[in-house]
DNA sequence: CACAAATGCAACACGAGAGTCTCACTTCTG
DNA sequence: CAGAAGTGAGACTCTCGTGTTGCATTTGTG
């Protein structure tokens, strides 16, 4: 789309500032979807006016921020072939990739619903996707759960409770912690929408 | 503790009201956490004033909401015999009452968890009697999670997703409303804590 | 190196919401 | 019915966050 760097007179310190900006976000958004700008300027250790220079207004740092998610959800889809691949090792490597996105999906529910009123945080090829991802299972006898919204709302739901599991917590084991979430992830879905589960 | 009604000339009028702005709080607040006191007092079909004169200030308000709350779990885990009804019949019965509970309990999450900073929204003593349930669950051989924090904590997600399901979602089948949800949030969370569920 | 770009800082205007107060008016309650 | 309690409406202060601007200074880049 626009990855090339034409009659482009964009400091590399600048873009570098970009990023700084929603890193921060993400992380001060997620301890508090209202935080003032001036609260993740400070954590990007920026001034507030220069997040203003990168981002003409709080709304398009949000959608900056979405964007960026959303590129990430695609990726993971592709990454995980959801639609050739077998779908319960598509659903595991999704959501090994899912888990590995450091970011609070309870801040994007919340911040979109009100601040960004209308659209839905995920795109509507993510939700497709992800959709068809439950339909395979489904047809795969893997769960029980026919309506692939609701799989994937509940899969949303789990998500984030796994995610807000304190880093040393018993359902997580012992091993790494990312391979641990994904496996409660997976198996506790699994078991919610009817299917046996791997374990 | 104070539910007396000593040489106390507190006006029918005046405390219809209060239960109205608390009625109205639900409704706003469910929609948009951060809202307006002005929304709240329009909700209520009052003037902001009097929300003012009701309520000392935004938190005291917002104290009085989850007072109630926590009132109403209390009456439900009392309702359910959480502690000496069989388990499962009790998970089963304690839902029924939780989801006749009309309130977003997403809500209560977002506005506890930074307006209220600090205490979980839920009392310590729901917690610690909702956990007991879980524990007899496990040793019911119900479900396989032990830990009763994770068990509560996705209890809440789910229901948090059950909550959400539009009215004629075709995972609620056909009869009513409450029950079919009550029925969908026990199968779903025995699922998901590695019960076989009575479905 | 020299210049353009980017930043920090401070100041400002603006709007929204909380909280307070007064006063005329309505509504309970004894 | 009479007085007390409650309310609505409006004005006012205060605080906080957003968005903008000007200017001196730093930092990248050809």
């Amino acid at each position: 789309m626009s990855a090339s760097t034409p009659p482009r007179p964009v400091r590399a310190d600048a873009e570098r500032n970009v990023t700084r900006i929603l890193e921060a976000a993400k992380v001060v958004l997620a301890d508090d979807p209202t935080a003032s700008l001036e609260r993740i300027a400070d954590e990007a250790g920026l001034a507030r006016a220069t997040v203003h220079r990168r981002f003409a207004c709080r709304k398009a740092l949000l959608d900056a921020l979405f964007a960026q998610l959303n590129e990430q959800y695609l990726h993971a889809l592709d990454e995980a072939k959801v639609e050739t691949a077998p779908p319960l090792v598509a659903l595991h490597r999704v959501t090994e990739l899912v888990i590995g996105i450091k970011f609070s999906h309870r801040l994007a529910v919340d911040v979109v619903s009100r601040v960004h009123n209308g659209h839905s945080f995920l795109g509507d090829e993510v939700v497709e996707r992800a959709e068809l991802l439950f339909s395979r299972l489904h047809a795969a006898g893997a769960i029980t759960a026919a309506s692939p919204s609701w799989c994937l709302r509940l899969y949303l739901a789990v998500l984030d409770a796994v995610h807000q599991l304190p880093a040393g917590a018993p359902e997580l084991g012992e091993g790494d912690d990312a391979a641990a979430r994904t496996r409660l992830q997976v198996s506790t879905v699994l078991g919610a929408l009817g299917g046996r589960g791997p374990q």
